[in-house]
DNA sequence: CAGAATCCTCTGCGATACTG
DNA sequence: CAGTATCGCAGAGGATTCTG
């Protein structure tokens, strides 16, 4: 399998079932680093902000609350999409950035843009 | 906005922060439609098989119960992304497929393999 | 400011049994 | 064959309080 495969040669795959969703298939890992209520929008901010600070993406994220902002970014960094950068200061001082591996999801926003805008009214 | 833009326009309306994550970003209602353990397997399995029932769908879902799949399916049907055709046989016959809203996804499903391809050891 | 610690609620999901 | 009808639970996620 090759990663610089085309559009066309990906779907001929998909047709003939060489991708399945259980076996090699690569997009289950994606969906389980996620998964979550709030993942995919703290990615989504991350990419918007740049390089924000805690207090400033939980504004950002109108409903989250410490504990599950907390544990997200946790789960994300664990899986190598953010970083944490520590500011050694009083007042605490951290920001969160999106690591290459975290960047390189955007052409998958893209994708699920295009198609919102096709489909959804 | 345009959904002919390329992805370089793309990135750009998201850097400005034009598109939010929470406001007029088309990728939320989509990823709400995505939500539950079993439909994006549905939706990949539907593509690869194109038209197929009820039974030889859940083979292919190793581990889903009848009551998942039973309401998976009417929830992707409710949202547009996969219609239910039925014979009027007994014993009963029916075929589910995905529609052309729900087949548009393929695109994404491209985008996350090629990411997982790439980041994925 | 950026969180950790607790406690609590709700629901997504599984298991099982039944049916037209 | 293609589902419904119940029941039960683990665990995701919310609310609140506390702290270096």
């Amino acid at each position: 399998m090759d990663q610089d495969m085309s559009y066309e040669e990906y779907v001929e795959q998909v047709r003939k079932g060489i991708l399945t969703s259980s076996g090699n298939c690569p997009v289950t890992p994606l969906l389980v680093m996620l998964q979550g209520k709030w993942k995919f929008q703290i990615i989504y901010e991350l990419c918007v902000k740049g390089q924000i600070r805690f207090g400033e993406l939980k504004k950002s994220l109108a409903g989250i609350t410490n504990t599950m902002l907390t544990s997200s970014l946790r789960e994300l960094e664990r899986d190598g999409l953010v970083s944490r950068v520590q500011f050694n200061e009083i007042p605490p001082h951290v920001e969160y950035l999106l690591t290459k591996r975290g960047e390189a999801l955007l052409p998958v926003f893209y994708a699920m843009t295009k198609w919102g805008f096709e489909y959804i009214p």
